[in-house]
DNA sequence: CGAGATAAGTTGCAATTAAAAACTTAAACC
DNA sequence: GGTTTAAGTTTTTAATTGCAACTTATCTCG
C-alpha cells in the first residue's frame, strides 16, 4: 500500500466522512440494529436501547432526514409514529454486519441466539466479504490504490478487462444454479 | 423479519457494542482510513486529518490498547514513532469499505482518484457484500433470524446442511482457477 | 363525557467529551 | 550549543450527552 495514497484533506474525495456525518454519531448504528430488529415506535427503542429521550429524538430526526429512516404517523393509533428502514437504510446492512462480524470475532466469545441466517437455507450467513469485480473474495493484501488512469494496468504490461475471466455474471449464474438444484 | 428478534438489552449478546466501543468514536474509522493509507506517524496524521493533539493521542492510545494500531519507535529516528495497523486492524477493513461505499454511493458523487482496487488485475473492487454460507450474494430479503435450534429447518420441513450445493469450497476454487488462467 | 394513561416529543441543567492553544521533553540536525 | 522536530501533556473553552421534569395530543375505560 506504500506508493499511492489517497488525498485525506479533500473529504469530498471520499465517502467516509460522509456516511460519518450521520453514522459515526453514537447511539447511530445501534438504532439501525434495533430498525432491523425489527423496533418501529419511539418507546421500543427508549426501553430496548437504554438511550436518553432527547438523544433519541435528535438521532431519529438526524437518520429520518439523511434518508435512512422514513418516519410516518400510524393509521389505527394517531399517537404513535412509524420509523421504518428505507432502502438506503438497508443499503448500511453490509457495513453494520462487518462492524458486528468484528466484534464478535475479536469480543469475547458467545453464542448468539437468534441467528442471522440466510432464509433459504436458513444456515448462518457467512462473513462479509471485499469482493473482485469477479467475485472472488480480496483480503487486505490483495488490495492496492492505483491512480485512475492505470486501471487495469498490470506490473506486467498486460491489460485486465472487466470481460475477461470469471465475471460476476457466472457469480449471479451461480446462485440461480443453487436455488433451482434444492428448490 | 417480523417474529424473532435479537435480545437488545443484553449487549453481551452482539458484537455491535463491543465493536463501537472503539471504532464508534469520532475520528476512529478516518484515523483507520489514514492507517490504510500508509501514513505511520503521530505529525502526519495529525495535519493530514486536521484532527485535535491532544484527540488524535487519546485516540491513537485506544487503538493501540484495542490492538487494532501497534505501536513501535522508530530505529533511524528515535523521535518518532511507528504506528501500524496489526491484522485486528485490517480486519476492519471491510466495515470500513463498506461503510464507505456507502458514502459514496448516496452522497454527491465524485470520481475517486486514486481508486481501490485489486492487485492481481489493478480492476476496481466490487461492493462489500454479505455472503451465504456457500458464498452466494445476499441482500436483505435473504436475512432472517432464528433460534439456534432451529438452524438448518427450512419453511418446508426439509433440513439443509452446510456439505449440501455449492460450498465456500468451491468459491475458493474458483479463484484459484481463476488466478491461474490468467497468471 | 371526563379522568387517567400512553406516545412522542421538548426544555433546562449537570456531567462528560471534544477542540484549540500553549507548554514539555527528548532526540536530531547543523 | 542553539534550533528544529516529534510526540506528547496541560489548560481552558466550546459542544455533546445524559437525566429528569414538563408538554401536547390522543386513546381507553368507566
Amino acid at each position: 500500500m506504500g506508493e499511492i495514497r489517497e488525498p485525506l484533506r479533500e473529504l469530498i474525495e471520499c465517502g467516509l466522512p460522509q456516511a460519518l456525518e450521520v453514522m459515526g454519531e453514537r447511539w447511530s448504528f445501534m438504532i439501525l440494529r434495533a430498525s432491523f430488529n425489527g423496533l418501529k415506535h419511539f418507546e421500543e427503542f427508549l426501553s430496548e436501547l437504554g438511550i436518553a429521550r432527547n438523544i433519541l429524538s435528535n438521532r431519529l430526526a438526524k437518520l429520518v432526514e439523511h434518508g435512512i429512516l422514513k418516519r410516518e404517523p400510524c393509521e389505527d393509533d394517531r399517537r404513535k409514529i412509524e420509523y421504518r428502514l428505507t432502502e438506503k437504510g438497508f443499503d448500511l446492512l453490509p457495513a453494520m454486519l462487518a462492524l458486528r462480524q468484528w466484534g464478535q470475532k475479536y469480543g469475547q466469545d458467545s453464542v448468539e441466539n437468534p441467528v442471522l441466517v440466510d432464509e433459504y437455507d436458513r444456515l448462518p450467513v457467512g462473513p462479509v466479504s471485499m469482493l473482485a469485480h469477479d467475485g472472488r473474495i480480496l483480503t487486505h493484501h490483495d488490495l492496492r490504490l492505483v491512480r485512475r488512469e492505470d486501471l487495469g494496468k498490470r506490473a506486467d504490461g498486460s491489460m485486465a478487462t472487466q470481460s475477461e475471466g470469471v465475471s460476476r455474471g457466472d457469480v449471479v449464474d451461480l446462485q440461480t444454479a443453487r436455488r433451482a438444484k434444492a428448490g
